[in-house]
DNA sequence: GTTTAGGGTTCG
């Protein structure tokens, strides 16, 4: 032993089956540290080394303090393994913690003098013979061109129909607890989720505006971009106390293995127990894709959702507004301003009252609240008094009103259990009720929009 | 004192 530790190769350790084993890696993915099925808790890395990129090697860690569990801070950080056991699993070598003898180090990837590792778990020992290792791994890492790689799993938000589950390279925009242990994660990729349809008895008090949350605080939402879909991804309670756990906001991750459902017509992502994190650095491929992606969309389509061309034909026209810009429901719900009036291209998802003997008030005007949704939010508008009049047209009939309004919501004559609203461009008016409160005290109506049928 | 986990699909 003395002052100097063996560490052998990544390659080289089918030659230590069942041995215990140093090893010196770049930490490439990770799970977020989690309860086991078993009395521990875990984290699951992917490591490489100068001699061995792929495969790359499986490293289990198990604590009784999941707060013992190495927390990665960033991509390519390094983690020195000392005596941890070799396993030959499924025809691959492993790396696995042992209570009596393991311990760890991790240390910032990026070149410096500094040696001190960020983490240790308790038995470490550091020896000054490490800063050799980890100065010649950093060295590599700096000099060798990386990139997560493309994954044959990878699939955009846009292509997220018929796949259970998919590897989605995103960008993390918020972590938050949104009751006692139940943590959430926003997450975005610049494109939109599919339109789902809906079961035809699907009304207005059964469809959320948010999956998971009463809101999100304006000055979070503040934050989120204004066009494409933000993914709501809930966590499995495997994961205990997820925030302290998982610290990569605002930047880019390839989530491996996220679940994908659908939930009262909202899309929703399932951080499962399997799912693991490999953080991107800025410069990597599929990063720079994805934004030069987004930044075509937005210069040949503006706020436009993805499935609408300039030239698509509406059930509806907006008079006062034929060559304005169409913005999206995320900037109305965050814009500073204290009223306004935005053109959209939203779906007509449901209608309160349901009933069209209902939509006028017993005084007379019509006055109903209408639930509309665009790849990026969903609001409650309402749909009242000449705004009404203007909408359906004046003098009309019942029956004429409520056969107008089944065709935007998507119902369909058939027999059918499923409806699909067609998109639509109408104007919506806001205003905020209380100028110390704009976001909080905002609301919604449908103005200068006429329907063509 | 032992176990935990250890990746994966479907359509051209």
């Amino acid at each position: 032993m003395g002052d100097s530790r063996y560490i052998v190769k990544l390659k080289d350790l089918s030659s230590f089956t069942q041995r215990k084993v140093n090893l010196l890696g770049l930490v490439v993915e990770f799970s977020v540290p989690r309860r086991t099925n078993g009395t521990d808790y875990c984290t699951v890395l992917k490591i490489i080394d100068q001699s061995q990129q792929t495969p790359e090697v499986a490293v289990n860690v198990f604590m009784k303090d999941i707060d013992g569990l190495p927390h990665l801070r960033s991509h390519k950080d390094i983690i020195l393994l000392c005596s941890f056991k070799v396993e030959f699993y499924n025809q691959k070598y492993y790396a696995v913690y042992d209570h009596k003898a393991s311990s760890f180090a991790l240390f910032d990837g990026r070149i410096s003098d500094n040696f001190t590792p960020y983490q240790v778990s308790p038995t470490f020992h550091h020896l000054p013979k490490d800063d050799v290792f980890v100065r010649r791994l950093r060295n590599w890492s700096n000099n060798t061109p990386f990139d997560a790689g493309i994954s044959d799993y990878a699939v955009p938000l846009k292509d997220i129909n018929g796949h259970d589950f998919i590897d989605l390279v995103c960008m993390v925009l918020h972590v938050c607890e949104v009751s006692s242990g139940k943590w959430v994660l926003f997450v975005w990729d610049g494109t939109d989720a599919p339109a789902v349809d809906l079961k035809k008895e699907l009304g207005a008090e059964e469809l959320p505006l948010q999956l998971e949350l009463t809101g999100l605080p304006p000055s979070v939402l503040y934050n989120f971009p204004r066009l494409g879909t933000v993914l709501t991804v809930v966590i499995d309670e495997a994961y205990v106390n997820f925030g302290n756990h998982f610290k990569i906001v605002r930047d880019w991750v390839r989530i491996r293995n996220l679940h994908c459902r659908t939930v009262l017509g909202l899309w929703k992502g399932v951080l499962t127990p399997q799912t693991k994190i490999r953080h991107l650095s800025k410069d990597d491929n599929s990063v720079i894709e994805h934004l030069r992606d987004y930044k075509e969309r937005v210069a040949q389509c503006g706020y436009l959702p993805s499935c609408i061309s300039p030239t698509s034909n509406f059930l509806t026209e907006v008079p006062n507004f034929e060559q304005a810009c169409c913005t999206t429901l995320m900037e109305i719900l965050t814009s500073p301003l204290v009223h306004g009036t935005f053109k959209c291209v939203v779906r007509f998802l449901a209608v309160l009252p349901s009933e069209a003997k209902y939509f006028r008030s017993p005084s007379g005007p019509y006055r109903m609240t209408v639930t509309l949704e665009d790849p990026t939010a969903r609001i409650h508008a309402l749909l009242q008094n000449g705004d009404a009049d203007e909408f359906f047209g004046e003098r009309l009939d019942i029956d004429v009103v409520a056969m107008k309004m089944n065709k935007l919501l998507g119902v369909s004559e058939l027999e059918n259990s499923s409806r699909n609203p067609p998109w639509t461009v109408c104007c919506i008016g806001f205003h905020s009720a209380n100028e110390t409160d704009i976001w909080g005290s905002r609301h919604f109506h449908i103005c200068n929009t006429r329907l063509f049928m």
